[in-house]
RNA sequence: GCACCGAUGGUCUAGAGGCAUGACUUAGGCCUUCCAAGCCUAUAGCCCGGGUUCGAUUCCCGGUCGGUGCACCA
């Protein structure tokens, strides 16, 4: 049997030898962080991203948009990477290590390191030790390493693109049309499904980190006030999961198992809205195949989690070679986004929501004499209307500011009048609770908790026990002879196969024994052999992967049976 | 990015300053009535660049990729 230490070597070994995974470029040699999909491996993750689809556009109706992967500086600059993404460093000129400067600094005993500039900070870093060799640095030079690609559109160079680091902004600067598409009423959501890009310093763990990568993201608008008011909170109210809370981490106790009712009761997890995703999370990674036992949810810690996120939980799978995997990303975002993109474009992203009955509001208007003060003021009259609107006059007159200048109005150049007003509504700004998958992890953990090896027969047997939801070939064809007619049944069968859209493989070459094994090691769950017995009463056998037995099934059977077996809905169990 | 280790057909692997092993896989054929059987045949390889040498896949230097440790992972 496999010890686990090996399983990563193996199923690598496996992914690139049968074409899931290959190194990207290899004949000019491979680049770290970049990955192929090869043939299975693409299909896999294809079917991976169809089953993300089900569960959140199909079911949950957030659809799916598609922004470019390029977006302009602007984009990054109001979302914060611009800034916030790049890292400041340094390097030791003696050990030639490369340092966070900041930390060295603050290492150092220098106040507000991270706030400084970088030539500030490089001066405060000349008596600071290097955090490697514990050498005084002396004269280093700071620089920012950002962790987004940079780029040019156009021919001129002169405007600067960045490839997306994530997927989310896209589906926040289209926020306004995306609120008209879905009428203008919260809660609503989108999602995208694509490549995003990081230029990782030292990208490591096969793809585990890549530079590109592969997010599903789900941006879910809501009300800030109803953030406990999922409508669908109910299909996982009762779903219980082990779940992993920081108090919990800092005192190393165990998980907790819990109902996502009584962890928002309990102010385990922050809202519904947050604990219906966990959950949903939990159940779609299991409907991929991950065991519900390598699976956990951690909250962050309090200095773990982004500036802007109130509540985040990590989905961490855990993985024979890296440990507990962070894999998906489920967070609070607020109205961190909207609210630095209205102030950056200048859009408002606000949603009105109106009130079930119009409010009475008692209202102040100061409404000044126009044609007096707009000839003697002239070019300053806007804004003296300005000022005169908020300010607070007595019966003698009013005082504002204009450019510093203080101007004394004269009660009898303008009226107060108090009135009240019908307020029908609100401009709120929604709040974003963000799922954040990386398929690529995904696809990892999924390959790595397939591989199995086995017994049969006496003789080892590599198999890949894939759900038959996310297995690249759903059956495979085989007539049992190469002859007596058997191969042409048996092509028919696949073709007919195709037509059902079920990924049939058919395969005559070498002993039947050889075509199972091939087939188990891409882990094909299902297996289809024309024999003698066919051509006398028109069934064949249907082979389990898992279990090897079969069973005999009429040929017009098939085409609705295995699109079952695949889809789910029945077992093969059920067919002995 | 630093340090250490590694890289040989598709996969795993032996090896030596001068013809590059073996196994499995794959393809074609023979045989074969359900789980990698057997026989015949074929295809296919020394990571890249430079140096030393008559000659380097082998030794040296640099790079790339992979592994491990450090740093990094908003």
């Amino acid at each position: 049997m496999i010890t686990m230490s090996d399983v990563f070597e193996n199923v690598m070994e496996l992914a690139k030898r049968r074409g899931f995974i290959w190194p990207t470029s290899e004949c000019y040699g491979a680049v770290a962080g970049f990955i192929d999909y090869g043939p299975l491996g693409a299909m896999m993750k294809r079917r991976i991203e169809d089953i993300w689809r089900d569960f959140y556009v199909i079911r949950e109706g957030y659809y799916e948009i598609e922004c470019p992967t390029i977006a302009q500086e602007a984009v990054f600059i109001a979302s914060g990477h611009v800034a916030g993404f790049a890292d400041k460093m340094c390097q030791c000129p003696h050990c030639k290590e490369f340092l966070r400067a900041d930390h060295v600094a603050e290492g150092g005993g220098v106040k507000n390191a991270s706030t400084m500039k970088n030539q500030e900070l490089a001066a405060a870093l000349a008596t600071c030790k290097c955090l490697a060799c514990e050498e005084v640095l002396g004269n280093v030079e700071v620089f920012g390493f950002n962790l987004m690609f940079k780029t040019s559109i156009g021919p001129d160079s002169q405007r600067v693109g960045y490839l997306r680091p994530e997927t989310a902004q896209g589906m926040f600067v289209d926020f306004t049309r995306l609120l008209r598409f879905y009428r203008d009423k919260l809660p609503f959501g989108a999602v995208q499904i694509g490549k995003s890009y990081r230029n990782e310093i030292s990208p490591r763990q096969g793809m585990i980190r890549l530079r590109e990568f592969t997010q599903a993201e789900a941006e879910i608008f809501v009300h800030p006030d109803e953030k406990n008011k999922h409508p669908r909170f109910h299909r996982y109210a009762d779903y219980r999961m082990p779940l992993l809370t920081w108090g919990q981490q800092q005192k190393c106790e165990e998980a907790v198992t819990l109902s996502m009712r009584e962890a928002v009761d309990k102010g385990v997890i922050a809202n519904e809205y947050l604990a219906y995703y966990v959950a949903l999370t939990h159940e779609m990674l299991v409907t991929i195949g991950i065991k519900p036992d390598r699976l956990r949810f951690r909250q962050h810690l309090p200095d773990e989690r982004a500036h802007y996120a109130t509540d985040c939980w990590d989905a961490e799978i855990h993985s024979e070679r890296f440990g507990w995997v962070e894999t998906v990303g489920l967070a609070d975002r607020t109205n961190y986004d909207l609210n630095a993109h209205a102030k950056a474009s200048g859009t408002p992203m606000t949603v009105f929501i109106q009130y079930a009955e119009p409010k009475k509001v008692q209202r102040r208007r100061i409404i000044p004499n126009m044609g007096v003060l707009g000839k003697q003021y002239r070019n300053k009259a806007k804004a003296i209307f300005d000022a005169l609107a908020v300010s607070t006059p007595t019966a003698d007159g009013a005082d504002v500011v204009v450019d510093g200048e203080k101007i004394h109005i004269p009660a009898n150049l303008f009226e107060v009048r108090d009135e009240v007003i019908d307020v029908r509504g609100e401009d709120i700004v929604p709040h974003v609770i963000e799922p954040s998958y990386g398929i690529d992890r995904m696809c990892y953990a999924v390959l790595e908790q397939a591989y199995d090896e086995d017994t049969a027969d006496g003789e080892a047997r590599t198999v890949m026990r894939f759900s038959p939801k996310v297995a690249p070939v759903q059956v495979a064809v085989f007539p049992l002879m190469t002859r007596d007619g058997l191969d042409t049944i048996a092509d028919t069968i696949t073709r007919t196969l195709h037509k059902r859209g079920i990924l049939a493989e058919y395969d005559d070459s070498g002993a039947i024994g050889r075509r199972y094994r091939r087939q188990d090691e891409i882990g094909t769950p299902f297996a289809v052999t024309v024999d003698y017995d066919t051509k006398e009463n028109n069934t064949v056998t249907l082979r389990d992967r898992d279990s090897m037995k079969q069973v005999r099934i009429a040929i017009d059977k098939l085409p609705e049976t295995l699109g079952a077996l695949v889809e789910g809905s029945i077992t093969f169990a059920s067919l002995e």
